[in-house]
DNA sequence: TTGCATGATTTTGT
DNA sequence: ACAAAATCATGCAA
């Protein structure tokens, strides 16, 4: 049981010399609760006397008592109810997404190159997104600016009130029981009140920053071409690979590497590649001169062929001798089939279930004249 | 403005 | 699950 606390009292008695109007219903009591009623309709002067004339009546702490008494009943069953709720779920899905935006944090300087963009590529991929990327930033540096205000805005609303209802709380404490524990009670009411405001805050960040996502990420909707860097190493690669050119994993991620763009993005490519390659041989024959020529000038300087350190991108068909010769061989043997103009034969094993179609697929090319009209060679190869 | 090139996604087949 | 095929949407040169 906390007392509450009493104001100074210097003189006990003078009880007010007011003759109650009207009947009584008790000696003291009766005449003390129809003061409070009044104290009302007086002005604020007369009524801050009156107040203090109440505060030293003596029956005040009795009175006092039996309130407080009677509050701790009332409050003890009406406190039952209603318990801290459970941290938010919603809430904490809030919290992480903000964070894993960089939203949550207040302003971060780094620089760091794009993720995919590996630190070997000696060509140097210029990053295709820089303008976008910078744009996005600065959106969701204005999206983090604002969400940090209002933020700001509410916690100092928040402290302001609590101080506000506390204050008024403590000065009522010296008319009715009030104890330090409804206080904080009443806090943190307020404060879940305002955390409420605060979620909603967050709610609406996060919509905005999936939507400035879409807008800027969606990488369908922001389609870049890839470097030059990116596009020679693929098609070295497929040139040279032309008989069976299904790069296996490990092939893609150097390829990718490379190339400044990710593996998802090399097989797109090469899925791409395989399809508009057969759909149009013709159209590729001079692209393909390019590249199986000058895949034969590296083949020569390297030397012998099949040296796996020469060439580590090697087919996932692969795992037999006949492709460990092949690596850097396959463009012989594209050379040999193209010079003998009949379509390459790889060995049964490496051409199974989908690499068949595009086995049938592998053409007759002519690259001893690179710009020959393709039209009249392999018009009949183009459907 | 238009048509083609090209990267990404979706659908379909195995 | 993976690849082919179809389709979408954008980039870019003429």
């Amino acid at each position: 049981m906390d007392a509450p606390p009493r104001p100074p009292c210097p003189a006990p008695p003078a009880v007010p010399r007011h003759p109650p109007p009207g009947p009584q219903p008790g000696p003291a009591t009766g005449d003390v609760l129809q003061q409070i009623m009044a104290i009302t309709d007086q002005s604020l002067d007369e009524a801050q006397a009156r107040k203090h004339a109440l505060n030293c009546h003596r029956m005040k702490p009795a009175l006092f008592s039996v309130l407080c008494e009677i509050k701790e009943k009332t409050v003890l069953s009406v406190r039952g109810i209603q318990e801290e709720d459970p941290p938010d779920a919603q809430l904490m899905r809030l919290d992480n997404m903000l964070l894993a935006e960089g939203v949550s944090r207040p302003e971060r300087r780094e620089r760091r190159g794009p993720v995919v963009a590996g630190t070997a590529t000696p060509g140097g991929c210029p990053n295709d997104n820089s303008i976008e990327h910078s744009d996005y930033r600065a959106k969701l540096s204005q999206i983090r600016q604002i969400y940090h205000s209002e933020l700001e805005k509410y916690e100092q609303a928040c402290r302001e009130f609590t101080t506000h209802v506390t204050n008024l709380l403590r000065e009522q404490s010296r008319m009715r029981p009030v104890s330090p524990k409804e206080i904080e009670r009443m806090v943190g009411i307020i404060h879940s009140k305002f955390s409420a405001i605060q979620m909603q805050l967050k709610q609406s960040t996060c919509e905005a920053v999936m939507t400035l996502r879409s807008r800027f990420l969606d990488a369908r909707r922001k389609r870049r071409n890839f470097s030059k860097q990116a596009t020679e190493v693929l098609n070295e690669y497929f040139y040279s690979h032309l008989s069976n050119p299904y790069p296996s994993e490990e092939a893609k991620e150097e390829l990718a590497r490379k190339g400044g763009i990710t593996v998802s993005q090399v097989s797109n490519w090469f899925g791409n590649k395989r399809i508009r390659y057969k759909k149009n041989m013709g159209k590729f024959q001079e692209e393909a001169s390019i590249y199986v020529s000058k895949t034969t000038v590296d083949v020569t300087k390297v030397g012998i062929p099949g040296h796996q350190a020469s060439c580590p991108l090697t087919p996932n068909s692969g795992s037999s001798g006949s492709f460990s010769l092949t690596s850097t061989g396959d463009a012989f043997v594209s050379l040999q089939a193209l010079a003998s103009d009949q379509p390459l034969k790889m060995g049964p094993s490496s051409q199974s279930q989908a690499r068949g179609s595009w086995q049938g697929a592998t053409p007759p090319l002519s690259i001893t004249s690179p710009a020959g009209d393709p039209g009249s060679t392999h018009s009949d190869a183009s459907n």
